[in-house]
DNA sequence: TTTCAATCTTAACGATGTTAAGCTACAGCA
DNA sequence: TGCTGTAGCTTAACATCGTTAAGATTGAAA
């Protein structure tokens, strides 16, 4: 048996995310992830306080590619309105091709709204990134004389929408055929377009 | 010890329904709810096929009481477009009062995506329900000269803001004070307002 | 009264999260 | 070079969970 792994912390996420992804969140334990890495099954307690911890991390992980996802989207198109439609579309996307990662990120499956009021974690940090680009894009399309409170209002029902249909979607609430749409991403486009 | 319970079933129903709301979905295992049932902890598999058609079972029965509310708020406001927006705000209002319930109601908590292809259960009837309910109001406050794809979709797009606020709301995402509102029912209303 | 099916219990299996205790191997110092 | 401390990992155990098999209890039909 090899003692030291060299990064075993980062395998271990690349691990969980991977049987995550593979297999959902019920699937998702400790000591699969551990016998995934190679490594004895208490061993994630040396880098982990517990599996929230280990499931958060993944969490985490996920809102960097999710923001980079929405953010390059929001730059292939020209124009503020077109940019911020695309990111939205690239939402809504991101959720139907990683429905297991997304439900974690988004979820409270992980941290059941216990954790501890000051502990501002790398999870609500990261997610408050995506959020903070999406309102930032939101408000670059908004009508100059309109008030703050209201362009902020405007941000919050455009990501409500994406939100929705992305969740509402993975969940098996949405019958494309029934809109007459091909697949989600058109869709999602035709019910963003309909906005304002 | 009691054989024979009376009603074992809806017992079990109503206890893992109270330990849900008290404790979330974590705590809320087969087992605890036989406890609380005061029955052995094999016996809701007498009734149950397994842990899933408990949950199932609890979900169908929050269903019937989210379509009950979202129809009385309708119907307390004259006019198809007030009713129609009060029951978007009685949607995210139920969500917020009964967060376990919901979650357990939309998320795949409970059946993730292993339902049987052709099992029409409970859950997805009554849930069913509520949405062809919400339609029939949207498609009432729509403009009798659009095309019926399109009023579909504006169905679509109301559902997925109330229910991408009710998530987003439920999971800690939005502060309520960066928008200024009092609670989410006052968020929703404004959010809900603004639209089309 | 006997029998039988419905209803519940007891007991066990494997898997999970978590903790306590001990083992290994590398780093730095003599 | 050899010694030692400590970070990193393992083994072993506990309580809990979902689930199943086998047996006990009961009320009602015959």
């Amino acid at each position: 048996m090899d003692y030291h792994h060299g990064d075993l912390r980062s395998a271990l996420v690349k691990a969980a995310r991977s049987i995550l992804e593979e297999h959902g969140i019920e699937k998702t334990s400790l000591r699969a992830t551990a016998r995934e890495a190679g490594v004895s099954e208490a061993a994630p307690y040396h880098h982990f306080k517990d599996k929230n911890a280990l499931l958060s991390a993944v969490a985490a992980d996920g809102f960097r590619d999710f923001t980079k996802a929405l953010a390059s989207a929001a730059a292939s198109d020209e124009g503020a309105i077109e940019g911020h439609r695309a990111s939205g579309v690239a939402y809504v996307k991101f959720a139907t091709e990683n429905p297991h990662l997304f439900r974690l990120m988004f979820g409270s499956a992980r941290n059941e709204m216990k954790a501890p009021p000051g502990c501002d974690d790398d999870v609500k940090q990261a997610s408050r990134d995506s959020f903070s680009a999406l309102q930032t894009r939101a408000a670059a399309t908004a009508n100059k004389d309109k008030p703050d409170a209201e362009a902020a209002l405007m941000a919050l029902k455009d990501w409500a929408v994406v939100h929705g249909l992305a969740t509402l979607f993975i969940d098996g609430r949405i019958d494309l055929a029934g809109y007459g749409a091909k697949d989600i991403g058109d869709l999602a486009a035709r019910v963003i377009q309909m906005q304002r």
